[in-house]
DNA sequence: GGCTTACGAACAAAAAAGTTGTTCGTTATG
DNA sequence: CATAACGAACAACTTTTTTGTTCGTAAGCC
């Protein structure tokens, strides 16, 4: 086996316990090459983060299924190709643009992207605003709102009321699940409605996923695939959807 | 001379930038006893905090008069005083309070002070917003706004929106000078407008600030003490303030 | 209640990350 | 064109973080 990093192993327990639904600490050192005491240092940032819950001897899953995994994963999963993704979102964006950019992993990276750009942007994450914080070149507008704990994503009434009072060029959306037949779909209610509000203050709409959310649908509906001006995706996506985007009148880039 | 840390060596390096106006990369070297290198790598830093302007050959101060010192300087600059009135101004709050949160190092440490307690808290600064992120029991509210470079205090429209359509029981406001004749007065005008909002949005109010700042009076007037229901100081407060400012209505503590 | 096992604090060792100074080719400025 | 300053690259060093071990304590089980 190769090098062990410390994120690594913390990937691989979530993994094991998400599959097995419990495990215990032994059989993850066993699994790992790592001490007991290793492990349980681990479990314990773990269960902080809300991944899992811990028990004498052990840990499960506390994660449930209609909810993706939480974020510290997600933001390393198929980094390449969000970033990929990113810099042909934010190619998009001339500068001098005012723009409204999603929380979740893509658009983090879509904020890391523009860094450094002229532009005017409103997270709606706060892991978007920390990171755009130190750009000089950017003018970052902060939104009101409750921060999700570990997502920080914003939401509530502040957040909605923030985005009513403003109109921007562009925004910049993730999601959770998007196709043709049922459109940008999200899990939480909350995020939608934040979506939806952020669509509705937006000349131009530019959606962000990976190819796998095009085969997914989630809870909550967001908006119609003609309510999207571009969708961006990396070359993954698979044609037939490409296709059928296209035809519901998006603008399909592949990255 | 004794140990020279980085961050020692920043703030000698900013004094006499600040002092003589604009300084030579040679000269620091000499000063400080460090490479040119290192000097250049430091002087970097200070011109990314917008502290000084880089020139070749070496560097000129950007701190306007009438404005104090950056806020990575202030923030180290008396710490151990800002703990304790921290620590103070923590205690006068109740689990389940409302509070919003001013901006600068002081109200940084009340935000640090609060991590772990069972209150809702609006924090007026980014830098707050950070450290309570990170805090599950306490229940955070992000105000609207765009954030000032380094100091990160959120100001503008949308933070004023966001006050007035709250109402706390309790704001804990810093300030750049505080004595009974001039009142709560702060440097920036848009930072004074926003301190105004809280208070005006909050049942009892509660200033904090160093002793230093007893003797001060900066630009723009926020509030009469008569406004302030406590003010939180430290020991080195001069008597004959303290007792007028207790004559003005106000509960002065000493921590 | 007594036995077993897991836990976590404390310390030591190891690894990773950050700092600093040196060298040297490149670039700005007079 | 000459000079001085700059900054990338590397190595030596320092600091911080991570990991494993030991051991006393406490939780669960019969």
């Amino acid at each position: 086996m190769g090098v062990m990093t410390g994120t690594d192993r913390l990937r691989q327990i979530t993994e094991a316990v998400c599959e097995a639904g419990s495990v215990g600490v032994a059989e993850l050192a066993r699994l790992t090459g790592a001490s007991e005491m290793t492990i349980r240092r681990d479990l314990e940032v773990l269960a902080a983060q809300g991944v899992l819950q811990r028990y004498r001897g052990g840990a499960r899953s506390l994660v449930l299924r209609g909810e993706g995994p939480p974020f510290a994963l997600r933001s390393q999963e198929g980094l390449e190709a969000k970033r990929r993704i990113a810099a042909e979102a934010a190619a998009l964006i001339a500068d001098g643009e005012s723009v409204v950019l999603d929380s979740g992993t893509t658009c983090l990276e879509v904020a890391r992207a523009l860094e450094g750009r002229r532009v005017t942007v409103m997270p709606l994450s706060l892991h978007a605003v920390n990171v755009l914080s130190g750009a000089p070149e950017v003018t970052l507008l902060v939104p009101g709102g409750r921060p999700r704990p570990a997502e920080l994503a914003l939401a509530g009434p502040l957040t909605e009321a923030s985005l009513a009072a403003l109109r921007f060029d562009t925004a910049v959306i993730g999601c959770c699940g998007l196709n043709a037949a049922n459109g940008l779909t999200a899990y939480d209610l909350d995020d939608a409605a934040v979506k939806r509000a952020a669509i509705a203050s937006s000349r131009r709409v530019i959606a962000v996923t990976e190819a796998a959310k095009l085969t997914r649908t989630a809870l909550a509906h967001v908006a119609p695939v003609s309510a999207l001006h571009a969708v961006v995706t990396d070359t993954a996506a698979p044609d037939e959807e490409t296709a059928r985007l296209t035809a519901a009148g998006t603008v399909v880039h592949r990255a």
